[in-house]
DNA sequence: AATGAATGAGACTTCATTCAT
DNA sequence: TATGAATGAAGTCTCATTCAT
């Protein structure tokens, strides 16, 4: 409390004048972090493009942000820990946090679901599995890139994200035309593969 | 301590005949835990089947393994808080991950280049980016896994995980043959896609 | 800790708003111990009297400073001990010590010169030898009485420090005329015993 | 305890076959060391010497041994912070000591009153005085070379012992022949100037 | 008799929180 | 409303002592 007061510019007893206690001003940082990231597609000037086209902006505007959330992650691990032992607490945080990605899932949803109705995504796609892997692939490059910097090599996590989201994207939209009669009966059972 | 200590049926004073301190322990730990994990595709009995049919193994053995990982999530939750004013211990824990994940790699790495070797991979795969993606989706699902046990749905990290990583080594295989001829030029330069 | 923080009416916590740590804390102490004994021997209303008699003076009240001095032991024992395991604090501790004794000598030091130029100090007589001495005796008696309150008969550090530190003055001043053919030669050589 | 064993290479263990505790082996130790630098002056072939002279090889054998009982000041700073807060076991420890600083004293007394029947003592010397002074002397520059190993210039305890025990011996013997009509009154009551 | 791993009381220290100013 | 000195519960760590081997 003292550093976050520190670093705020205020003295301690005003950061308890607006946080009951050190767990909501840590969950409170967070959810805004959190929000502060979102993404305005139509800020970034593509509101006529395609659904593809669309994804691929996103990607890139991920791929700027990376640098800016991995450099809150300290504040994300402190939060971590200090919630380990408020149970509470940390179920109203989670609670903020599932909504938060409830919003950057239906922004990923809507693009798939945006290009299904354009006729231009693969039949069969399963719209809400790209969408964890999407948010997957995010988060653990997040996470990898906390001790590795370099990221395997490729040096930032901007070009990582940019490869690995990029890569996702073309991947689904570029899937072999044969998808419809799908040759691989068993790492996945077929109805588990349809988006609800 | 006091509580790692009554897990471990010793006292206080024990944990510091085997560990200088806190820190140690928990990086000790956590890299055990992490080492722990491997997995020996051998002993699950698939030496002699195909590249792709190995990895489809391993995707399966992960996401078995996943609910166990999980477990040991608030752990490592711990540690991170701990390592936050530890520079100095920070860097040797972060040396063991980045081993540790260096282990994790080539295992992914070595049975993708069987897979090329063996002729089923596509031309131009980046093995390298499949690799960091492949990584980065069972961490992101680690995480994620952390605040949405049900997964956006999935029910279980296991079948997440499964889902996810059975779909990335589907679209590394069958990819369209038309990749000789990418129509997307901004995302990604034909270069950067090869592994080097 | 504990006990002082109980002894000044304060928390723990509070003792560590104003001391870095326990070493510090005992160190402060100590060298304000030190430096609230020093005497000013014009307060005592001595300051035309001639330098013998301003020593008799500085005799007599330290032997009145020597029992406050003389309670203050403990937590200077207290501070050898915990100094043993901390070099650096214990240099700096040594450092701060030099420096208060320096001011000792130089109140002896001082008054002696004056004695000398008043003519009243016998030729020959090394100053800084009889200074040493002194600081000596009062500091062996203190250390003697830790374990010997009643100082061999002396009934009280009060009486023993007046009746050593009298003895010395007298023998500085009344030392034999004769001293100018000292008839030993072998634990003393003559050039020693001056003062530089 | 644990330096203690790896010192005397044997296991903590041990110790405590030999002593019931810390405090009971510290005090074992101190008071074998005092026993230890007892000097033997017939040993030194003085036994034939005037009291003067063997006085003056005392001084030299106590320089000689300055160093050796210095190296021992660390367990015995060690021990009074031990013995803080051991009330039984200090009194213990006091008692021991002053049997052995008795030792001590009865050896300069010894030589002293050897003097006086041998007619060479000054009329009217208070031996107990001396006897007190020179052992504060010895005691205070042991103190002192604590922290100050120089001490005050002298370069070594060796020198600065012989020094000041040197002069302590001279100016006993060659006190000024008035010593019968002592000019002093005010800092020393006659009375207390007489050995019991 | 010797050992040294285990112990746990107690030491030092931190830091979220309070409250008089 | 803002402050920051004071607090004390709780944490990390030490070390004298024990005891099974």
């Amino acid at each position: 409390m003292e550093e976050i007061a520190a670093e705020a510019q205020v003295s301690k007893g005003t950061l308890y004048n607006y946080f009951q206690s050190k767990e909501d001003l840590l969950i409170a940082t967070a959810v805004d972090a959190h929000q502060r990231h979102g993404i305005d597609l139509d800020a970034l000037g593509s509101p006529n493009a395609t659904a593809r086209r669309r994804l691929e902006v996103l990607v890139d505007a991920l791929a700027d942000l990376f640098e800016a959330i991995s450099s809150e992650m300290p504040m994300s691990q402190q939060i971590w820990g200090v919630l380990l032992r408020a149970p509470e607490a940390r179920e109203r945080f989670f609670g903020s946090l599932r909504q938060v990605y409830e919003g950057y899932r239906s922004q990923i949803t809507s693009l798939l679901e945006d290009a299904d109705r354009e006729g231009s995504l693969p039949a069969g796609t399963d719209i809400r599995l790209v969408t964890t892997t999407w948010i997957a692939i995010f988060d653990g490059l997040l996470y990898r890139q906390g001790f590795d910097p370099d990221l395997d090599g490729f040096g930032s996590g901007r070009s990582a994200t940019k490869a690995a989201l990029g890569w996702l994207v073309k991947r689904v939209f570029e899937s072999a035309p044969q998808t419809r009669n799908p040759p691989d009966g068993e790492t996945q059972p077929p109805g588990e593969r349809q988006s609800k």
